[in-house]
DNA sequence: ATATCTGCAAAGGATTTGCACGAGT
DNA sequence: ACTCGTGCAAATCCTTTGCAGATAT
């Protein structure tokens, strides 16, 4: 039978130490830069495998909505994502900042059959810098 | 000066005439499908410069966050979308089915300094194919 | 010993782009 | 002629995967 026991490796520790403090929500290749700057000759392949296994453990947040990139959030409580139009920047909002209402009665006997069982809610707009940013390109 | 006269070329009809005919959100790819069976030498690139000069023309909607690959919607209404967990179909939703309440006084004052100029709301759930469909794997 | 984990490099999938040719005015 | 648009193929970007060696118990 298989050994189930997981280990905290020193990768995977720095990885969690280095998501939690930052609250900058970063794509795996800044994950990259900051643990390499510790541990030199990291992988990027590690860096995926262990932000999925810190997802997989509900240790961190993975972000799929969010622009291009993912992006990884160690801060776990229910909290809301803004993202910014112009520079993508991902910041935090409080939870109660949007409520969504669902009708679920009427939705099961939609034409489409569904059944409701979550959702996300993303909002964006101008973050402070981008908004006082002066516009000099044409 | 540049002619600024865009063309309504067999692709770019064919694509959109394709896209009004289902209800699907079909990707890239099946668009593609759908257009060759018309126009057998049109190419994949073809296909997504005209479904995006398509989405710039506001003709057409690209879904972006759903799944892993872009969706495009030919029915331009403001309506939801649900996507199954399961085999990421997606389906429209009646607009009244979920309402976001947003408390925007507070959110340009919070540390994020965000102007929030948007949301967008993403349904999941499971599909009424999926629901019924007795699990066969371990 | 044995299962887990890592670094490296290669592969993968989706989308974009460069370029020469074709089409419309 | 002069744009704009197309087909083809290559390039790009992000992410995943195969594999041989390393690590922990």
């Amino acid at each position: 039978m298989p050994n189930s026991r997981l280990r905290l490796t020193p990768q995977r520790r720095i990885i969690l130490e280095e998501l939690r403090n930052t609250r900058c929500h970063p794509t795996a290749d800044e994950v990259y830069d900051l643990v390499r700057k510790r541990l030199p000759h990291v992988s990027l392949g590690t860096i995926y495998r262990n932000l999925d296994f810190l997802h997989t453990q509900g240790l961190i947040l993975k972000l799929d909505k969010v622009g291009t990139q993912m992006r990884f959030d160690a801060f776990v409580d229910p909290h809301l994502h803004i993202s910014c139009l112009k520079c993508g920047k991902v910041a935090d909002l409080p939870q109660n900042a949007a409520t969504v209402t669902l009708r679920t009665e009427g939705l099961t006997d939609s034409e489409a059959g569904f059944e409701v069982t979550g959702h996300w809610l993303e909002l964006y707009g101008v973050c402070a810098d981008c908004g006082n940013k002066v516009v000099v390109d044409k």
